[in-house]
DNA sequence: GTGAAAGCGCTAACAC
DNA sequence: GTGTTAGCGCTTTCAC
């Protein structure tokens, strides 16, 4: 562990360069206006004595910090076994980082955490958050409400009441679903059975609601209540075997839920897909390709998820990535609340 | 997208408690020589306005920022299907948390990442520095060295070559690899094979150690080169089944490797665990616990290994967590350049 | 014990 | 265009 050497300041920069402080601060920020001859000078003044800004110094004045917070809370990294939150974290990473912001990852735990966190966002140490608030009772929203930050959520929040102009980023699950069960009821399957997540999150409601858009007609007892687990897959799937036999296909709200129902198929005895189809949602892929048969499912984009709620949050602060809009033609709808992704459906072998 | 409020400032805080500023900062700092009765006045004064402390203008002048790095390679991220690196995270955030540090995420993809990586620890924004290295070839290390930031490394680096006093935290790879072997030996297997993962990744390498210092004998045909992915246990399954039909045992270097193997056996006809045992290493629950049969494997405590990363660069940042080391008993040996966790073989049905 | 004052490194008016 | 100057909010000698 090494000690850290002095490092060269503007001040230092300035004398080599033979420049005031301003002029070399100009240069520094790209500013208009400094003849070429002396931003040369001054250029290679920075590069002689590698030169770096002080941040501190920097955001004292500026009051910006060229920092944005994510906060997750630890449910929201176990329950989707953790694949999934990476990925996120990976496009919010990639996008930060092309506009030179940092990445502060706040993890809250229980209670003692919400008050830390609640301090640590309305302490000004950065620019923005974003928030993964998954649960119906997440004190987190308000938390950050509070801080009075610029925000854009992962996933739909609960209080998407219309009125509000929560910015949030979520993939179309509702969409999702529906291309799930059209694809089943395409093969001619006619007893198609859902397993639900928890209910208490949105994406697990508007599978739900997916599914029923396009099975108006299912009956109470083709649907049994998961929660996103391959547990809770098994004990869905059995439910259903003892209630409705004649079933012949699955929509499973996620991948997980789909190894499950899988598992308590051949354990009763089902052919995979030839007696029952299924087909999960999330596409994770250490689960979808390693079921046995490996898993048709439902795709997000989840690191474009993450990209998309950075650059939006970067957008609303001052100024932000303007027009780059090149890339992200489905967040085009930017004065509505929320962005939602699509989704595709990826064809393995249970369906 | 609210705008942020002005905050109160220590100013504020003096000046309604009646005292100067310089007694305010004592009282926040926690600082002794303080007549109570004052700093009492002074905590309500804090209550009432909500001051926090502006850390920007604090850094400015400790050259402190309470706040640490945690750089990973995009690599890392994936090879391990990615819930290995959260839960790490996971145990990174916990530790930094109760010692009031936060934690700025740092992910490289290429090249030019490293560029942007190296001058931001150079910049002087983080008190120090903790880092997934892997490959033999990573530049991150080089980086992070040139930057003079106090460092702890996530797994046993490749230049870990006895003179250096890199530190870093690693789990038991061979020992976990030993015991996994022994376990397979004590249930009367003698043709145990062993699936490598790759060999340019320390891990992978001590686990071969691990596996050969207990099969001291076994021929070169025993033992196949996979890549820590379930199709390269797939492959080297076949090359290990084809060149050893007698083979009774596998040891997998991590559990997709495993799951691709049992893959493999079922479609040859083995039957697992009568014909052939199986072991794996790292139990990632979701692919150890969804394999048919579930797997046997060597856990390690990964979030542990996250919290102690944390602790030791803590520790070596000014005093730091000086003996709090109640729950870290493992890391006793502090002087040592780097510290083992244990791990532990977890029994399911495949061996 | 407490306060006054200097200054951390930078940006942003404002003069020139 | 470029330099001068005044802080940003805090910690920290140094007197008292």
């Amino acid at each position: 562990m090494t000690e850290t050497a002095p490092r060269p300041t503007l001040e230092a920069v300035a004398e080599r360069a033979g420049v005031s402080r301003a002029t070399v601060s100009r240069v520094v920020n790209g500013a208009h206006g400094v003849r070429e001859a002396l931003a040369e000078r001054v250029r290679r003044a920075v590069e002689e004595l590698g030169y770096v800004p002080n941040q501190a110094a920097r955001s004292l004045v500026t009051r910006r910090h060229q920092a944005v917070a994510v906060v997750a809370a630890e449910p929201e990294t176990r329950v989707f076994a953790d694949p999934y939150f990476a990925q996120q974290l990976r496009g919010i990473s990639k996008e930060l980082t092309a506009h030179d912001n940092q990445l502060v990852l706040l993890l809250t735990e229980g209670r003692e955490d919400h008050a830390r966190v609640g301090r640590y966002l309305a302490g000004g140490h950065v620019d923005g958050a974003l928030v993964f608030s998954l649960h119906l009772d997440d004190p987190l929203p308000g938390l950050v409400r509070g801080a009075g930050l610029p925000t854009v959520f992962g996933g739909r929040p609960h209080w998407d009441d219309g009125r509000d102009d929560v910015v949030y980023v979520d993939s179309d699950n509702r969409g999702g679903a529906r291309s799930a069960v059209r694809h089943l009821a395409g093969l001619g399957r006619t007893r198609i059975a859902h397993i639900t997540g928890p209910l208490d999150q949105t994406s697990a409601a508007d599978r739900l609601t997916g599914f029923r858009d396009v099975r108006s007609g299912a009956g109470a007892e083709l649907t049994a209540r998961g929660d996103f687990t391959s547990g809770g897959g098994e004990r869905a799937m059995r439910e259903l075997l003892d209630r409705c036999p004649d079933l012949d296909a699955v929509f499973a709200a996620n991948d997980l839920t789909a190894a499950g129902a899988l598992r308590v198929l051949r354990e009763r005895g089902r052919r995979v897909p030839d007696d029952v189809a299924v087909v999960g949602f999330d596409d994770m892929l250490p689960v979808a390709e390693e079921t046995d048969p490996p898993l048709t499912t439902v795709r997000q984009d989840i690191e474009g998820m993450g990209r998309l709620m950075a650059r939006l949050l970067l957008r609303g602060l001052d100024g932000g990535p303007a027009a780059d809009d090149t890339d992200a033609p489905r967040a085009a709808a930017t004065t509505a609340p929320g962005v939602v992704l699509p989704t595709t459906l990826v064809r393995r072998a249970t369906a």
